[in-house]
DNA sequence: ATACTAGTTCAACGATTGTTGAAATTCAAA
DNA sequence: TTTGAATTTCAACAATCGTTGAACTAGTAT
């Protein structure tokens, strides 16, 4: 299933991730980012459209893989419930759960990308468009398992539950350092059990507190 | 209480605040800033120190004083308590609702500053220094108070609720448009009475969950 | 050996970047 | 009216930007 791509090309996606990852897309030049991939400047316009391209095709590549697991993810939870719909916090796992996977099988790869992501998410030049374009689809599908899990909750209350739940997420695992700094050390980003702990228990109680009665 | 500045200087701060939301810092150039304020480009340069310089100053200038009203807004609440501590919702509002004001007194810049603020937020490179230099002492005010509203809570419940918050707050607030689509129109990213019906509800039993008992 | 294609290198283009020094202007104080 | 400081304009600097065309190499098929 996994396509047959050129190394080179993989290494300027690599190198272009970490450096739209840090300092945005036009924060970092072509240039900076065949330097990282050590590869010839030029190699960039072989390989892809534009500065532009590239920048698609490093949100789509990690994307086509986020949306599959997680895919897999809810079906595996609705399959474990053949006759009554799957609870809440479930689901949010299912939602939650599959980052914390790839972030074990490859760390830095996708710490990039989930910082990409935050940021991405966050900005109202492509926030709107972007996270659209790549995720729409597969969000759809789990506002569609959580209608099922609480039932007389109305449209607005759903999608803005879901919203503050993106923001909390791609924050979260972005791992900006904020929190190491508030809490004096006391938290750390990069504890991935602290937040598979804590997240999704967050997350249900907010949606059920605005989607309950 | 107001400071005195330099009416171009201002021209020069909501010009380079409207643009570094919009595209971000690296994003803008500073001829784009000047020409949007009407002045030339060698002003920027007269007022402020660099490119750099003036991007903390778009910064400084309104975290003053979202800092001093969210703060009223807390020893407001508090001093309606003055035996008891209020409600997780009480502080959870005192630190929403004074957003909501600003926006309502002047929509347009202050829009432009929670969008560059989300974007900061959720910058690996900046996000952890930034928001903890502009707003540090006050959300660990907020944090006092929601320690004494939930006894027994641990300090690392305590901070990664808040942190959940924090993301869906600046992501809310930068109304980039994703709810918009993902909700076909049923939901706006401008409807703020909307946000102030759902989010400190949301907020508010996400912390009861995780920092009670 | 020849031809062809995919991949790579080198050098350069016009445009734009942040920044600066010096000259010109404005305007209140002396 | 003259002085002097605050503000603004103009022109330019070296560096870097995204992008391109032509030449070169490597490897495969004829």
């Amino acid at each position: 299933m996994a396509k047959v791509t050129h190394p080179t090309r993989e290494r300027i996606l690599d190198a272009a991730e970490a450096l739209f990852a840090q300092k945005g897309y036009e924060g970092v030049s072509v240039r900076q980012i065949m330097s990282r991939a050590e590869a010839d400047v030029s190699l960039a316009y072989y390989h892809f459209k534009s500065k532009r391209d590239l920048f698609d095709q490093v949100m789509l590549r990690r994307a086509e893989i986020l949306n599959e697991v997680r895919l897999e993810a809810l079906d595996a939870v609705e399959s474990r419930h053949p006759d009554d719909a799957p609870t809440v916090e479930e689901i949010i796992a299912a939602f939650t759960q599959p980052l914390l996977e790839l972030l074990a099988s490859d760390h830095e790869k996708w710490t990039h990308y989930f910082q990409l992501i935050a940021q991405v998410n966050s900005s109202p030049e492509w926030g709107g468009e972007l996270m659209t374009r790549y995720f729409d689809p597969l969000v759809k599908r789990f506002i569609e398992a959580l209608r099922a899990a609480l039932p007389d909750c109305d449209d607005e209350d759903l999608y803005w539950s879901y919203h503050f739940l993106s923001g909390a997420l791609t924050l979260t695992f972005a791992e900006t350092g904020r929190i190491d700094n508030l809490s004096g050390g006391a938290c750390k980003s990069s504890d991935m059990s602290s937040i598979k702990e804590r997240m999704p228990a967050f997350i249900a109680a907010g949606f059920r507190q605005l989607c309950t009665k």
